[in-house]
DNA sequence: AGGAGTTTGTGAACGTGAGAACAAAACCGA
DNA sequence: TCGGTTTTGTTCTCACGTTCACAAACTCCT
Protein backbone atom coordinates (compact mmCIF):
# COMPACT_ATOMS: atom_id res chain seq x y z
CA UNK A 1 0.00 0.00 0.00
CA UNK A 2 1.25 3.85 -1.39
CA UNK A 3 1.79 5.98 1.96
CA UNK A 4 -1.59 7.47 2.48
CA UNK A 5 -0.75 11.73 3.47
CA UNK A 6 -3.89 11.63 5.45
CA UNK A 7 -7.18 10.09 6.55
CA UNK A 8 -8.77 10.33 3.80
CA UNK A 9 -9.64 7.33 0.80
CA UNK A 10 -6.57 6.59 -1.50
CA UNK A 11 -6.76 8.38 -5.25
CA UNK A 12 -6.74 7.88 -8.74
CA UNK A 13 -8.81 4.15 -8.36
CA UNK A 14 -8.84 2.77 -12.02
CA UNK A 15 -11.97 3.34 -13.85
CA UNK A 16 -12.88 -0.29 -14.53
CA UNK A 17 -12.70 -0.92 -11.01
CA UNK A 18 -14.95 2.06 -10.03
CA UNK A 19 -17.30 0.30 -12.44
CA UNK A 20 -17.45 -2.83 -10.50
CA UNK A 21 -17.61 -1.31 -7.13
CA UNK A 22 -21.47 -0.90 -7.02
CA UNK A 23 -21.57 -4.73 -8.13
CA UNK A 24 -19.87 -5.26 -5.21
CA UNK A 25 -22.14 -2.82 -3.12
CA UNK A 26 -24.87 -4.74 -4.19
CA UNK A 27 -23.49 -8.35 -3.45
CA UNK A 28 -23.18 -7.45 -0.21
CA UNK A 29 -26.09 -5.93 0.34
CA UNK A 30 -27.53 -9.16 -0.71
CA UNK A 31 -25.41 -10.94 1.94
CA UNK A 32 -26.22 -8.17 4.65
CA UNK A 33 -29.96 -9.34 4.32
CA UNK A 34 -28.96 -12.69 4.39
CA UNK A 35 -27.77 -12.01 7.67
CA UNK A 36 -23.63 -13.20 6.80
CA UNK A 37 -21.76 -11.22 9.37
CA UNK A 38 -18.04 -12.23 7.16
CA UNK A 39 -17.23 -13.22 3.94
CA UNK A 40 -14.06 -14.20 2.06
CA UNK A 41 -13.08 -12.93 -1.40
CA UNK A 42 -14.33 -16.29 -3.06
CA UNK A 43 -17.65 -15.77 -1.48
CA UNK A 44 -17.87 -11.99 -2.39
CA UNK A 45 -16.23 -12.70 -6.36
CA UNK A 46 -18.79 -15.46 -6.82
CA UNK A 47 -21.97 -13.42 -5.38
CA UNK A 48 -20.32 -10.81 -7.88
CA UNK A 49 -19.98 -12.54 -10.93
CA UNK A 50 -16.06 -11.59 -11.19
CA UNK A 51 -12.37 -13.48 -10.93
CA UNK A 52 -11.26 -13.36 -6.79
CA UNK A 53 -8.20 -11.98 -7.70
CA UNK A 54 -9.60 -8.78 -9.54
CA UNK A 55 -12.08 -8.43 -6.57
CA UNK A 56 -9.27 -8.51 -4.16
CA UNK A 57 -7.16 -6.49 -6.02
CA UNK A 58 -10.02 -3.80 -6.64
CA UNK A 59 -10.83 -3.75 -2.74
CA UNK A 60 -7.21 -2.94 -2.19
CA UNK A 61 -7.40 0.22 -4.04
CA UNK A 62 -9.84 1.69 -1.55
CA UNK A 63 -7.43 0.28 1.92
CA UNK A 64 -6.75 -3.00 3.36
CA UNK A 65 -10.39 -3.55 4.78
CA UNK A 66 -9.65 -7.34 5.08
CA UNK A 67 -8.34 -9.32 7.49
CA UNK A 68 -5.95 -12.18 6.34
CA UNK A 69 -6.94 -15.50 6.91
CA UNK A 70 -10.41 -14.51 8.14
CA UNK A 71 -11.59 -12.36 5.10
CA UNK A 72 -14.33 -9.17 5.13
CA UNK A 73 -16.55 -8.05 7.31
CA UNK A 74 -19.64 -7.64 5.17
CA UNK A 75 -21.14 -4.75 7.05
CA UNK A 76 -17.59 -2.58 7.51
CA UNK A 77 -17.06 -3.94 3.85
CA UNK A 78 -20.72 -2.20 2.67
CA UNK A 79 -19.84 1.19 4.41
CA UNK A 80 -16.33 1.58 2.70
CA UNK A 81 -17.29 1.10 -0.82
CA UNK A 82 -20.48 3.17 -0.37
CA UNK A 83 -18.36 5.59 1.28
CA UNK A 84 -16.50 5.54 -1.49
CA UNK A 85 -18.89 5.26 -3.93
CA UNK A 86 -20.38 8.54 -2.31
CA UNK A 87 -23.89 7.12 -1.71
CA UNK A 88 -24.00 6.72 2.10
CA UNK A 89 -26.38 10.04 1.74
CA UNK A 90 -29.10 10.42 -1.44
CA UNK A 91 -27.60 12.30 -4.04
CA UNK A 92 -31.03 14.41 -5.79
CA UNK A 93 -31.87 13.68 -9.64
CA UNK A 94 -33.72 15.11 -12.36
CA UNK A 95 -34.97 13.24 -14.79
CA UNK A 96 -36.22 15.15 -18.55
CA UNK A 97 -38.65 13.85 -20.53
CA UNK A 98 -41.69 11.80 -19.07
CA UNK A 99 -42.53 9.20 -21.84
CA UNK A 100 -42.48 5.71 -21.58
CA UNK A 101 -39.04 5.56 -20.33
CA UNK A 102 -39.31 8.25 -18.08
CA UNK A 103 -42.53 6.79 -16.72
CA UNK A 104 -40.84 3.67 -15.69
CA UNK A 105 -37.88 5.79 -14.20
CA UNK A 106 -39.93 7.80 -12.15
CA UNK A 107 -41.26 4.52 -10.85
CA UNK A 108 -37.99 2.67 -10.34
CA UNK A 109 -37.91 2.12 -7.32
CA UNK A 110 -34.05 1.58 -6.82
CA UNK A 111 -33.38 4.81 -6.82
CA UNK A 112 -34.34 5.18 -3.36
CA UNK A 113 -32.44 2.20 -1.67
CA UNK A 114 -29.43 2.64 -3.61
CA UNK A 115 -28.17 6.34 -3.11
CA UNK A 116 -30.28 8.82 -5.16
CA UNK A 117 -34.29 10.89 -5.23
CA UNK A 118 -35.60 11.78 -7.52
CA UNK A 119 -36.35 16.17 -7.12
CA UNK A 120 -38.07 16.84 -10.22
CA UNK A 121 -39.60 15.27 -13.35
CA UNK A 122 -39.40 17.63 -16.21
CA UNK A 123 -41.18 17.63 -19.46
CA UNK A 124 -41.29 20.24 -22.58
CA UNK A 125 -44.66 19.33 -23.38
CA UNK A 126 -47.16 21.39 -21.25
CA UNK A 127 -50.01 19.15 -21.88
CA UNK A 128 -48.41 16.90 -19.08
CA UNK A 129 -47.87 19.73 -16.56
CA UNK A 130 -51.23 18.48 -15.01
CA UNK A 131 -50.04 15.16 -14.29
CA UNK A 132 -48.42 13.17 -11.50
CA UNK A 133 -45.87 9.99 -11.77
CA UNK A 134 -44.72 8.36 -9.23
CA UNK A 135 -46.13 11.33 -6.81
CA UNK A 136 -43.82 13.47 -8.09
CA UNK A 137 -45.18 16.47 -10.41
CA UNK A 138 -44.38 16.71 -13.99
CA UNK A 139 -43.12 20.39 -14.36
CA UNK A 140 -41.90 22.68 -17.05
CA UNK A 141 -38.80 22.03 -18.72
CA UNK A 142 -37.96 25.91 -17.97
CA UNK A 143 -37.78 25.52 -14.20
CA UNK A 144 -35.07 23.39 -14.81
CA UNK A 145 -32.59 26.06 -13.30
CA UNK A 146 -34.53 26.77 -10.46
CA UNK A 147 -34.92 23.73 -9.13
CA UNK A 148 -31.25 22.57 -9.81
CA UNK A 149 -30.13 25.56 -7.89
CA UNK A 150 -33.05 25.15 -4.92
CA UNK A 151 -31.61 21.29 -4.49
CA UNK A 152 -28.62 21.57 -5.02
CA UNK A 153 -28.83 19.19 -7.88
CA UNK A 154 -25.69 17.48 -9.60
CA UNK A 155 -26.95 14.65 -11.73
CA UNK A 156 -29.37 14.82 -14.49
CA UNK A 157 -30.93 12.08 -16.29
CA UNK A 158 -31.88 12.29 -19.78
CA UNK A 159 -34.76 10.21 -21.82
CA UNK A 160 -35.96 13.17 -24.17
CA UNK A 161 -35.84 11.55 -27.73
CA UNK A 162 -32.99 11.92 -29.53
CA UNK A 163 -33.57 15.38 -31.30
CA UNK A 164 -33.96 17.41 -28.24
CA UNK A 165 -31.20 15.58 -26.25
CA UNK A 166 -28.85 18.21 -27.05
CA UNK A 167 -30.52 21.01 -26.18
CA UNK A 168 -31.69 19.51 -22.75
CA UNK A 169 -27.70 18.94 -22.28
CA UNK A 170 -26.86 22.30 -23.12
CA UNK A 171 -29.99 23.49 -20.32
CA UNK A 172 -28.30 21.13 -17.63
CA UNK A 173 -24.84 22.24 -18.15
CA UNK A 174 -25.89 26.04 -17.80
CA UNK A 175 -27.77 25.05 -14.70
CA UNK A 176 -24.85 23.77 -13.03
CA UNK A 177 -25.14 20.08 -13.37
CA UNK A 178 -21.52 18.60 -13.97
CA UNK A 179 -22.86 14.27 -14.37
CA UNK A 180 -25.53 13.44 -16.96
CA UNK A 181 -26.72 10.09 -17.61
CA UNK A 182 -28.09 9.40 -21.30
CA UNK A 183 -30.89 7.43 -22.61
CA UNK A 184 -31.29 9.44 -25.75
CA UNK A 185 -29.83 7.83 -28.98
CA UNK A 186 -27.31 10.82 -29.31
CA UNK A 187 -24.32 11.66 -29.05
CA UNK A 188 -23.59 14.23 -26.51
CA UNK A 189 -21.41 17.68 -26.80
CA UNK A 190 -20.46 18.93 -23.62
CA UNK A 191 -17.80 20.96 -21.62
CA UNK A 192 -14.97 19.35 -19.94
CA UNK A 193 -15.78 18.87 -16.51
CA UNK A 194 -18.98 17.30 -17.34
CA UNK A 195 -19.09 13.21 -17.21
CA UNK A 196 -21.89 11.75 -19.77
CA UNK A 197 -22.44 7.91 -19.24
CA UNK A 198 -24.74 6.59 -22.12
CA UNK A 199 -26.84 3.65 -21.94
CA UNK A 200 -28.47 2.55 -25.26
CA UNK A 201 -30.68 -0.50 -25.74
CA UNK A 202 -29.95 -0.87 -29.71
CA UNK A 203 -26.35 -0.95 -29.52
CA UNK A 204 -26.80 -3.55 -26.11
CA UNK A 205 -29.22 -5.37 -28.90
CA UNK A 206 -26.78 -4.94 -31.61
CA UNK A 207 -23.64 -6.46 -30.15
CA UNK A 208 -25.68 -9.36 -28.83
CA UNK A 209 -27.11 -9.86 -32.88
CA UNK A 210 -23.20 -9.77 -33.33
CA UNK A 211 -22.40 -12.52 -31.68
CA UNK A 212 -25.43 -14.65 -32.26
CA UNK A 213 -24.82 -14.52 -35.74
CA UNK A 214 -21.22 -15.38 -35.18
CA UNK A 215 -22.76 -18.46 -33.25
CA UNK A 216 -24.85 -19.42 -36.27
CA UNK A 217 -23.14 -19.00 -39.46
CA UNK A 218 -19.47 -20.22 -37.91
CA UNK A 219 -20.46 -23.61 -37.67
CA UNK A 220 -23.35 -25.63 -36.38
CA UNK A 221 -21.06 -26.84 -33.88
CA UNK A 222 -19.07 -23.87 -33.07
CA UNK A 223 -15.80 -24.22 -31.23
CA UNK A 224 -14.63 -20.86 -30.31
CA UNK A 225 -17.64 -19.23 -28.49
CA UNK A 226 -17.14 -19.94 -24.62
CA UNK A 227 -19.40 -17.66 -23.38
CA UNK A 228 -18.66 -14.02 -22.96
CA UNK A 229 -18.75 -14.15 -19.33
CA UNK A 230 -19.47 -17.31 -17.61
CA UNK A 231 -21.13 -15.26 -14.59
CA UNK A 232 -22.03 -17.25 -10.95
CA UNK A 233 -25.60 -17.24 -9.72
CA UNK A 234 -26.72 -15.11 -6.79
CA UNK A 235 -30.37 -14.06 -6.30
CA UNK B 1 -4.81 -6.73 -44.54
CA UNK B 2 -4.47 -10.31 -43.55
CA UNK B 3 -5.41 -13.35 -45.85
CA UNK B 4 -8.85 -14.05 -46.69
CA UNK B 5 -9.47 -17.66 -47.05
CA UNK B 6 -13.24 -17.35 -48.52
CA UNK B 7 -15.44 -14.01 -49.77
CA UNK B 8 -16.66 -13.59 -46.46
CA UNK B 9 -15.93 -11.40 -43.84
CA UNK B 10 -12.40 -11.21 -41.75
CA UNK B 11 -12.59 -13.30 -38.57
CA UNK B 12 -12.20 -12.01 -34.77
CA UNK B 13 -13.03 -8.70 -34.68
CA UNK B 14 -11.77 -6.66 -31.08
CA UNK B 15 -14.31 -6.73 -28.41
CA UNK B 16 -14.14 -2.81 -28.06
CA UNK B 17 -14.45 -2.37 -32.08
CA UNK B 18 -18.11 -4.31 -31.92
CA UNK B 19 -19.05 -2.33 -29.40
CA UNK B 20 -18.15 0.70 -31.33
CA UNK B 21 -19.68 -0.56 -34.73
CA UNK B 22 -23.60 0.00 -33.72
CA UNK B 23 -22.25 3.67 -32.68
CA UNK B 24 -21.10 4.45 -36.50
CA UNK B 25 -24.11 2.87 -37.61
CA UNK B 26 -26.48 5.27 -36.18
CA UNK B 27 -24.20 7.65 -37.26
CA UNK B 28 -24.06 6.57 -41.23
CA UNK B 29 -28.33 6.34 -41.06
CA UNK B 30 -28.16 9.90 -39.96
CA UNK B 31 -25.87 11.06 -42.60
CA UNK B 32 -27.63 9.38 -44.70
CA UNK B 33 -31.14 11.27 -43.84
CA UNK B 34 -29.04 14.37 -44.44
CA UNK B 35 -28.44 13.16 -47.97
CA UNK B 36 -24.89 12.91 -47.23
CA UNK B 37 -23.09 10.63 -50.28
CA UNK B 38 -19.33 10.71 -49.06
CA UNK B 39 -17.83 11.44 -45.79
CA UNK B 40 -14.44 11.04 -44.67
CA UNK B 41 -13.14 9.24 -41.59
CA UNK B 42 -12.81 13.20 -39.52
CA UNK B 43 -16.40 13.42 -40.55
CA UNK B 44 -17.69 9.93 -39.21
CA UNK B 45 -15.53 10.22 -36.26
CA UNK B 46 -16.94 13.32 -35.13
CA UNK B 47 -20.15 12.06 -35.85
CA UNK B 48 -19.96 9.10 -33.61
CA UNK B 49 -18.24 11.21 -31.06
CA UNK B 50 -14.52 8.51 -31.39
CA UNK B 51 -11.09 9.49 -32.72
CA UNK B 52 -10.59 9.55 -35.84
CA UNK B 53 -7.71 6.90 -36.04
CA UNK B 54 -9.64 4.15 -33.70
CA UNK B 55 -12.36 4.54 -36.40
CA UNK B 56 -10.46 3.87 -39.25
CA UNK B 57 -8.47 0.94 -37.32
CA UNK B 58 -12.07 -0.51 -36.09
CA UNK B 59 -13.38 -0.45 -39.85
CA UNK B 60 -10.29 -1.76 -41.52
CA UNK B 61 -11.37 -4.96 -39.07
CA UNK B 62 -14.25 -5.23 -41.81
CA UNK B 63 -12.25 -4.91 -44.99
CA UNK B 64 -11.18 -1.76 -47.16
CA UNK B 65 -14.68 -0.47 -47.87
CA UNK B 66 -12.68 3.42 -48.12
CA UNK B 67 -11.25 4.93 -50.73
CA UNK B 68 -7.82 6.28 -50.05
CA UNK B 69 -7.72 10.82 -51.04
CA UNK B 70 -11.74 10.36 -51.31
CA UNK B 71 -13.62 8.49 -48.29
CA UNK B 72 -16.47 6.26 -47.21
CA UNK B 73 -19.24 5.70 -49.55
CA UNK B 74 -22.08 6.65 -46.76
CA UNK B 75 -24.84 3.69 -48.26
CA UNK B 76 -22.48 0.99 -49.11
CA UNK B 77 -20.63 1.80 -45.40
CA UNK B 78 -23.46 1.48 -43.41
CA UNK B 79 -24.83 -1.81 -45.46
CA UNK B 80 -20.82 -3.30 -44.66
CA UNK B 81 -21.18 -2.39 -40.94
CA UNK B 82 -25.00 -3.57 -40.57
CA UNK B 83 -24.19 -6.70 -42.56
CA UNK B 84 -21.31 -7.19 -40.11
CA UNK B 85 -23.38 -6.88 -36.94
CA UNK B 86 -26.22 -9.25 -38.87
CA UNK B 87 -29.25 -6.32 -39.05
CA UNK B 88 -29.50 -6.57 -42.76
CA UNK B 89 -32.84 -8.67 -41.51
CA UNK B 90 -35.04 -8.59 -38.35
CA UNK B 91 -34.21 -10.77 -34.97
CA UNK B 92 -37.17 -11.82 -33.15
CA UNK B 93 -36.95 -10.96 -29.02
CA UNK B 94 -39.18 -11.78 -26.69
CA UNK B 95 -39.39 -9.31 -23.38
CA UNK B 96 -40.50 -10.75 -20.42
CA UNK B 97 -41.56 -8.75 -17.24
CA UNK B 98 -44.08 -6.60 -18.25
CA UNK B 99 -43.82 -3.93 -15.47
CA UNK B 100 -43.13 -0.03 -15.81
CA UNK B 101 -39.61 -0.56 -17.58
CA UNK B 102 -41.20 -3.88 -19.74
CA UNK B 103 -43.99 -1.35 -20.97
CA UNK B 104 -41.34 1.01 -22.03
CA UNK B 105 -39.09 -1.76 -23.51
CA UNK B 106 -42.39 -2.96 -25.54
CA UNK B 107 -42.97 0.19 -26.84
CA UNK B 108 -39.68 1.32 -27.77
CA UNK B 109 -39.97 2.08 -31.22
CA UNK B 110 -36.21 1.78 -32.04
CA UNK B 111 -36.64 -1.64 -32.12
CA UNK B 112 -37.92 -1.63 -35.45
CA UNK B 113 -36.20 0.43 -37.14
CA UNK B 114 -32.47 -1.16 -35.62
CA UNK B 115 -32.68 -4.62 -36.92
CA UNK B 116 -35.48 -6.03 -33.75
CA UNK B 117 -38.86 -7.08 -33.82
CA UNK B 118 -40.77 -7.87 -30.54
CA UNK B 119 -42.81 -11.19 -31.38
CA UNK B 120 -43.86 -11.70 -27.32
CA UNK B 121 -44.15 -10.06 -24.32
CA UNK B 122 -44.88 -12.50 -20.99
CA UNK B 123 -45.03 -12.18 -17.85
CA UNK B 124 -46.07 -14.86 -15.08
CA UNK B 125 -49.00 -12.35 -13.30
CA UNK B 126 -52.35 -14.08 -14.74
CA UNK B 127 -53.97 -10.76 -14.30
CA UNK B 128 -51.58 -8.84 -16.98
CA UNK B 129 -52.70 -12.37 -19.49
CA UNK B 130 -55.98 -9.71 -20.86
CA UNK B 131 -53.68 -6.30 -21.58
CA UNK B 132 -52.45 -5.37 -24.91
CA UNK B 133 -49.17 -3.56 -24.30
CA UNK B 134 -47.81 -1.86 -28.01
CA UNK B 135 -50.64 -3.81 -29.73
CA UNK B 136 -49.00 -6.63 -28.56
CA UNK B 137 -51.01 -9.68 -26.51
CA UNK B 138 -49.03 -10.00 -22.92
CA UNK B 139 -48.69 -14.06 -22.90
CA UNK B 140 -48.31 -16.50 -19.73
CA UNK B 141 -45.16 -17.20 -19.06
CA UNK B 142 -45.37 -20.67 -19.19
CA UNK B 143 -45.72 -20.16 -23.19
CA UNK B 144 -42.35 -19.30 -23.76
CA UNK B 145 -40.61 -22.56 -25.26
CA UNK B 146 -43.53 -22.64 -27.83
CA UNK B 147 -43.24 -19.09 -28.80
CA UNK B 148 -38.80 -19.42 -28.93
CA UNK B 149 -39.23 -22.95 -31.44
CA UNK B 150 -41.98 -21.16 -33.23
CA UNK B 151 -40.64 -17.82 -34.41
CA UNK B 152 -36.85 -18.85 -33.86
CA UNK B 153 -36.10 -16.94 -31.34
CA UNK B 154 -32.36 -16.32 -29.96
CA UNK B 155 -32.63 -12.97 -28.20
CA UNK B 156 -34.84 -12.59 -24.64
CA UNK B 157 -34.91 -9.53 -23.00
CA UNK B 158 -35.44 -9.88 -19.12
CA UNK B 159 -37.14 -6.70 -17.37
CA UNK B 160 -38.54 -8.84 -14.01
CA UNK B 161 -37.84 -7.82 -10.40
CA UNK B 162 -34.31 -9.51 -9.56
CA UNK B 163 -35.57 -12.14 -7.59
CA UNK B 164 -37.34 -13.57 -10.99
CA UNK B 165 -34.20 -13.16 -13.36
CA UNK B 166 -32.49 -16.60 -12.81
CA UNK B 167 -35.72 -18.54 -12.77
CA UNK B 168 -36.45 -16.83 -16.14
CA UNK B 169 -33.05 -16.99 -17.41
CA UNK B 170 -32.71 -21.11 -16.65
CA UNK B 171 -35.89 -21.45 -19.06
CA UNK B 172 -34.82 -18.80 -21.88
CA UNK B 173 -31.47 -21.49 -21.74
CA UNK B 174 -33.39 -24.46 -21.52
CA UNK B 175 -36.30 -22.91 -24.57
CA UNK B 176 -33.08 -22.35 -26.74
CA UNK B 177 -32.17 -18.52 -26.08
CA UNK B 178 -28.58 -18.00 -26.70
CA UNK B 179 -28.42 -14.24 -26.10
CA UNK B 180 -29.89 -12.22 -23.22
CA UNK B 181 -30.36 -8.74 -22.85
CA UNK B 182 -30.79 -8.38 -18.69
CA UNK B 183 -32.20 -5.21 -17.04
CA UNK B 184 -32.54 -7.22 -13.67
CA UNK B 185 -30.26 -5.94 -10.99
CA UNK B 186 -29.09 -9.62 -10.40
CA UNK B 187 -25.67 -11.65 -11.85
CA UNK B 188 -27.20 -14.80 -14.36
CA UNK B 189 -25.79 -18.01 -14.05
CA UNK B 190 -25.38 -19.49 -17.97
CA UNK B 191 -23.79 -22.04 -19.57
CA UNK B 192 -21.24 -21.65 -21.77
CA UNK B 193 -21.86 -20.54 -25.07
CA UNK B 194 -25.08 -18.11 -23.77
CA UNK B 195 -23.86 -14.36 -23.94
CA UNK B 196 -25.39 -12.26 -21.30
CA UNK B 197 -25.44 -8.21 -21.13
CA UNK B 198 -26.43 -6.43 -18.70
CA UNK B 199 -28.22 -2.78 -18.35
CA UNK B 200 -28.09 -1.26 -14.73
CA UNK B 201 -29.61 2.30 -13.89
CA UNK B 202 -28.40 1.99 -10.38
CA UNK B 203 -24.73 1.16 -11.11
CA UNK B 204 -24.57 3.70 -14.01
CA UNK B 205 -25.76 6.49 -11.39
CA UNK B 206 -23.44 5.37 -8.57
CA UNK B 207 -20.47 5.79 -10.85
CA UNK B 208 -21.54 9.00 -11.43
CA UNK B 209 -21.90 9.64 -8.02
CA UNK B 210 -18.22 8.55 -7.37
CA UNK B 211 -16.76 11.22 -9.87
CA UNK B 212 -19.15 13.87 -8.55
CA UNK B 213 -18.04 13.25 -5.48
CA UNK B 214 -14.27 13.15 -6.12
CA UNK B 215 -14.88 16.42 -7.58
CA UNK B 216 -16.85 18.28 -5.21
CA UNK B 217 -14.43 16.80 -2.53
CA UNK B 218 -11.01 16.73 -4.15
CA UNK B 219 -10.87 20.82 -4.65
CA UNK B 220 -13.09 24.09 -5.22
CA UNK B 221 -11.56 23.96 -8.35
CA UNK B 222 -10.47 20.85 -9.27
CA UNK B 223 -7.31 19.99 -11.49
CA UNK B 224 -7.45 16.82 -12.77
CA UNK B 225 -10.68 16.09 -14.22
CA UNK B 226 -10.96 16.79 -17.54
CA UNK B 227 -14.47 15.14 -18.72
CA UNK B 228 -14.71 11.51 -19.05
CA UNK B 229 -15.61 11.32 -22.75
CA UNK B 230 -15.16 14.72 -24.13
CA UNK B 231 -17.60 13.76 -27.14
CA UNK B 232 -18.85 16.08 -30.45
CA UNK B 233 -22.36 16.80 -31.11
CA UNK B 234 -24.30 15.21 -34.03
CA UNK B 235 -28.08 15.10 -33.28
C1' DA C 1 4.55 -21.53 22.33
C1' DG C 2 4.73 -23.24 17.87
C1' DG C 3 3.36 -25.26 13.61
C1' DA C 4 -0.35 -26.13 10.19
C1' DG C 5 -3.93 -24.17 7.58
C1' DT C 6 -6.34 -19.99 5.49
C1' DT C 7 -6.91 -15.93 3.18
C1' DT C 8 -5.49 -11.31 2.03
C1' DG C 9 -2.68 -7.94 -0.51
C1' DT C 10 0.56 -7.25 -4.17
C1' DG C 11 4.41 -7.83 -7.55
C1' DA C 12 5.11 -9.43 -12.08
C1' DA C 13 3.76 -11.39 -16.59
C1' DC C 14 0.53 -11.20 -20.14
C1' DG C 15 -3.05 -9.59 -23.24
C1' DT C 16 -5.94 -5.97 -25.09
C1' DG C 17 -6.92 -1.28 -26.49
C1' DA C 18 -5.74 3.66 -27.74
C1' DG C 19 -3.33 7.08 -30.21
C1' DA C 20 0.49 8.97 -33.02
C1' DA C 21 2.69 8.77 -37.13
C1' DC C 22 3.49 7.44 -41.71
C1' DA C 23 3.54 4.87 -46.16
C1' DA C 24 0.38 3.51 -49.80
C1' DA C 25 -3.14 4.73 -52.85
C1' DA C 26 -6.44 7.38 -54.77
C1' DC C 27 -7.85 12.02 -57.15
C1' DC C 28 -6.84 16.63 -59.42
C1' DG C 29 -4.88 20.09 -62.22
C1' DA C 30 -1.63 21.44 -65.51
C1' DT D 1 1.87 12.12 -68.02
C1' DC D 2 3.35 13.83 -63.68
C1' DG D 3 3.73 16.20 -59.36
C1' DG D 4 0.87 17.78 -55.45
C1' DT D 5 -2.88 16.98 -52.27
C1' DT D 6 -5.92 14.32 -49.72
C1' DT D 7 -7.26 10.47 -47.01
C1' DT D 8 -7.09 5.67 -45.97
C1' DG D 9 -4.96 1.48 -43.91
C1' DT D 10 -1.35 -0.08 -40.96
C1' DT D 11 2.59 -0.21 -37.91
C1' DC D 12 4.59 0.97 -33.64
C1' DT D 13 4.56 2.37 -29.00
C1' DC D 14 2.49 3.18 -24.68
C1' DA D 15 -1.02 2.72 -21.16
C1' DC D 16 -4.48 0.08 -19.02
C1' DG D 17 -6.65 -4.07 -17.33
C1' DT D 18 -6.55 -9.01 -16.12
C1' DT D 19 -4.65 -13.03 -14.18
C1' DC D 20 -1.20 -15.78 -11.86
C1' DA D 21 1.47 -16.79 -8.11
C1' DC D 22 3.29 -16.03 -3.70
C1' DA D 23 4.83 -13.73 0.60
C1' DA D 24 2.71 -11.70 4.64
C1' DA D 25 -0.42 -12.07 8.23
C1' DC D 26 -3.93 -13.96 10.82
C1' DT D 27 -6.47 -18.05 13.30
C1' DC D 28 -6.74 -22.46 15.30
C1' DC D 29 -5.22 -26.59 17.32
C1' DT D 30 -1.96 -29.23 19.93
Amino acid sequence: MTARTSTETARDIPEATVARLPVYLRALTTLLDEGTTTCSSEDLAGAAGVNSAKLRKDLSYLGSYGTRGVGYDVEYLHFQIAREIGVTHDWPVVIVGIGNLGHALANFSGFRSRGFRVVALLDADPSRHEEQVAGIDVRPFADLGEIVREHGVAIGVIATPAAAAQDVTDAMVASGITSILNFAPAVLAVPPGVDVRKVDLSIELQILAYHEQRKAQGDPADPSEPAEAPEEATA
